[in-house]
DNA sequence: TTGTAGGCGTTATCAG
DNA sequence: CTGATAACGCCTACAA
């Protein structure tokens, strides 16, 4: 079992290495013959290429990289079984790579790009906070696809599809108030560092605004640290905590539904009622908000669309058909049974 | 940008490569001077050391692997972060791989191997079916963890930790007829391949005959296979079509979480109330069931013991301090409002 | 402490 | 159609 090589394989049958190579990778000029004998010879000895040496022998390789930030974020579940589905067809392979929390993703991407010789990349979840020159030591096309970036870049710097979270943020607040609430607790990521949370925070605030509410800092209630974040657990916690300060506010708006189901179980636990006492509403359009009790209003991110644009986006660039594209993608205010007119 | 190598960065540090190396790879034997001096050069130009390169020529590397066969369960989120930690503590690296349903963990495992240099291998989810001579070929320590398996293996095969599915799925079917249900429908997986399902099913079986109950075969619904399994959507879709069939039944056993939601809200939509109408019960013990409204009864897999024993197992063996074990954990069953006395 | 050279397992080039 | 042989980028004796 001591690891066989193309050598040893090429022994055992009495012919070059080099005939070897031709046999595993299908290449037209062999014959037939020695062919199906070499593979033979393989399967009896559990030959396996090592693939270290072909990454390092060969320039291309006809894959493309999922670096994904937050692997356990369910909205990605669908996401990923769509990117696949869609570089398989193209008949290139899929690489999932998890990218942790505190890595910086395109170190990891770098690092990948020379271990696997890449041809594309994509980057998923996350915040950027790069800067361009950072990004440019990307020498392989990538599109980053619904991360969250501290500023506008232009299509100069690179490629990404996304929805608009202040826009979606806004719409959904703005629903809130139309709905005839006043009084908008909103449940977000800590303020201080650049994230996602950030943005969809203010949207809340310009919503308020453009509807003559003052924001009350009351209502402004971050997630926990001591907690980990994007939790049904710290969305109950937090909302408990909330209900318990007997603050006034007829709505809550969570920042993910994942959130909002952790604050619609702390208000039914409290023995309040949604929509009645309460109305929540959460954002991403999770199957979980649909299938809630009761369902909870949301907006739902059309992760069809962005997955099949970030990939072709992707081939144009790699394809030189194009250059640098964005997309954004108008996500869908869904009403549910959680939020009604007061 | 052109891909820089070691030999690069030798030439313009003035140095050899083998110092060039020593300095990346913290070695003693260098000139703290000469060392810094290289990183310096390292960092300005952006070298990035070739991972297959390495790799090729080096014969351990301190990694472990974890291949999941099913990512997008929501089980595996905690599991991962969990089997994550206790690697890194113990200085050596966690590569996470994803399989896919149709491919061949073993396989895969064998590749990775290889390309690796892996220490060890944890499998996750899926289920085995493989023979003892497949399982021979890894010569790489490893641990099946939550799979499934067709036959039980006694230790000198591979180490394991996992529930007793059947068990655990006896005695929620049993604590279902002991609340005074006798008519239990269940959503499992189809009944003909392999699967976690049937293990699943069997246990319900046996509690049904030990509680003098007739299986019924109209209560029997498997998940569509038109539909994505395992989602709320077909536990959804199977359970509407049960309570159109009009058939008798006053509880519902379903496999997993997920599905056991997708039911919930079938009933709910229906106008029907749990646990009035119906009882619900689930298995897994995903947050999901405890936020849920009403909260669902379900068998909680002991997540955290499971990952910890895992890896404890793993280097047991890695370091040759034991040989294979089994460990197969008790999962609790935890009452929620689903479920009530009949 | 540092440099040179050989080899890790493949693939690709170039003669045969 | 097939077989040497030279890379691929790095690590590691061994020598200096």
């Amino acid at each position: 079992m001591s690891t066989i090589t193309i050598k040893d394989v090429a022994r055992l049958c009495g012919v070059g290495v080099s005939t070897v190579s031709r046999a595993i990778n299908n290449h037209p000029d062999i014959n037939e013959e020695t062919k199906s004998k070499i593979m033979e010879v393989i399967k009896e000895n559990n030959y396996i290429p090592n693939n270290s040496a072909r990454n390092l022998k060969r320039s291309n390789s006809r894959t493309i990289a999922v670096l994904i930030k937050g692997i356990s974020n369910p909205f990605f579940s669908k996401m990923i079984k769509i990117l696949d589905r869609e570089i398989q067809s193209k008949k290139y392979s899929f690489l999932l790579h998890r990218v942790d929390d505190k890595e910086d993703e395109i170190d990891v991407a770098l690092e990948l790009i020379k271990e696997k010789r890449l041809r594309g990349i994509v980057f998923l979840g996350g915040f950027f906070t790069h800067s361009k020159e950072k990004l440019a030591q990307l020498d392989v096309p990538f599109v980053l696809s619904t991360v969250g970036m501290a500023q506008q870049w232009s299509k100069d710097v690179c490629s990404f599809v996304a929805v608009d979270d202040f826009k979606e943020s806004y719409k959904m607040v703005d629903y809130l108030c139309k709905l005839g609430h006043r009084k908008i607790a909103i449940i977000t990521t800590s303020l201080d560092d650049a994230s996602i949370g950030i943005i969809r925070y203010n949207g809340y605030l310009q919503a308020l605004k453009d509807n003559g509410i003052e924001p009350e800092d009351a209502l402004i209630r971050c997630m926990k640290e001591s907690i980990e974040t994007y939790t049904m657990e710290n969305g109950y916690v937090v909302t408990k905590e909330l209900l318990e300060s007997k603050e006034e506010f007829t709505a809550i708006f969570a920042i993910s539904d994942i959130i909002a189901i952790g604050s619609c179980k702390a208000i039914l636990d409290a023995g309040k009622s949604i929509p009645n006492d309460y109305a929540v509403a959460g954002f991403d359009g999770l199957d979980y908000a649909s299938y809630y009790n009761p369902s909870i209003t949301t907006i739902r991110q059309p992760v069809e669309e962005i997955a099949e644009a970030t990939i072709k986006i992707l081939f144009d660039v790699i394809r030189k058909k194009s250059d640098h594209q964005l997309r954004v993608f108008p996500a869908e205010l869904v009403v549910g049974q959680s939020t009604k007119q007061i």
